[in-house]
DNA sequence: CACTTTGTCGACACGCTGTTGATTAGTTGC
DNA sequence: GCAACTAATCAACAGCGTGTCGACAAAGTG
């Protein structure tokens, strides 16, 4: 327990090693078919290695993700702290671009649902800290209905690996905006707004 | 090409045997982890009569989903003609109510993202008919933007299984009815119609 | 009934896996 | 700097699922 603060500096390169070639080989061909070999050859390391680090492929990458969304994205808002979401929302999208292909390949057609589960988990209490605030909700049970929670990070997730898949074509400030319009109004605001925009 | 109608009848029956045999053994124990060896083994074929009718599991599993679809649910739209989506979407969750360990298996943590993506090719073309008819729907581009699209199509799928995952507490009728709320009027006419329903 | 197609069976090489034991390289505390 | 410790390397191994093959049996077709 003690020795697991990794102090040695072998263990931190070796994993920052192995955590940089997973993403090059994700970005380059994916995540299903790619192999232990691949990735431990991509980062000069001998497979045994890797089993000294991870258990297989999948731990690596939840490692992985950890790193890169913790040094990018503030810890989830504690409890009800930030109502607006454009910030959160921005940096995430933000957080993306900077590994597009990356998370193009791991979000898209060829992608990992599990990792979606956790990208689930870091837009979900935004959502939420943002509802349990809203305007008109003054609900008698405290917090937002889990399905509204669901369908609205959902339709984020989607439309994030929508606009992975398609090179960007709006910026993130956009993006956000035309999120929250569709979000908060709905169908009819959005339309509206595409009319008099 | 004239033989590929199938007409064989141990053709039809080994296909038979062997999208039961998958539908089963994916709600038993996920799709990921499955090898070809289970699925011949349940339907009592042999390994190699696999390969005589599909390169992989992957393919196994489209196959069988188109079969489970078509018949569950109408071609889609042909030229926005159903304006209301109350129909096909709750023919849909009837629908994936019928496979549910099946569904929840594919959609869920451990689930098949090229699947997902089929079943988006289910819901989306809904979604496009019932916006381009949209009362408040007449941009001048003439059709629906991609990005509303793939919204409301992530959010339903998104829902969906959610729904499966929790054991359906909602009627299909009810989450038809809470789907279209959201997406009609957003969040605050959802929050409005929780508060005075 | 002859002919064709499908399914069965055993076997094979292949590739990736996860682990082991011995060895080398690097790090830390005294 | 030296000794003790830990991490990384390397070769090798068995295990498993894969995809394919050829020979044979079984079922369907005209």
């Amino acid at each position: 327990m003690s020795n697991n603060l990794r102090v040695d500096p072998r263990v931190i390169r070796t994993r920052a090693l192995l955590g940089n070639a997973l993403v090059e080989c994700v970005a380059e061909s994916g995540f299903e078919s790619l192999t232990i070999q691949e990735i431990t050859a991509r980062a000069t390391l001998n497979r045994a290695t890797f089993y000294l680090h991870y258990r297989d492929k999948n731990e690596l990458l939840e490692d992985v993700f950890e790193r890169l969304i913790g040094a990018a994205i503030p810890p989830p808002p504690a409890e009800g702290i930030s109502i607006d979401p454009r910030e959160p929302i921005c940096a995430m999208l933000e957080h993306v671009s900077q590994y597009a292909e990356f998370y193009r390949a791991i979000l898209g057609e060829q992608g990992v649902p599990f990792f979606m589960k956790r990208m689930r988990t870091k837009i979900s209490p935004i959502i939420g800290a943002w509802l349990s605030r809203a305007p008109g909700m003054t609900s008698p049970a405290g917090d937002p209905p889990e399905v509204i929670i669901t369908y609205i990070t959902s339709a984020y997730l989607g439309v994030i690996s929508w606009w992975l898949e398609n090179d960007r074509p709006l910026s993130s400030d956009e993006m956000v905006e035309e999120l929250l319009t569709i979000t908060s109004g709905g169908v009819l605001a959005y339309l509206e707004k595409q009319k008099t925009g």
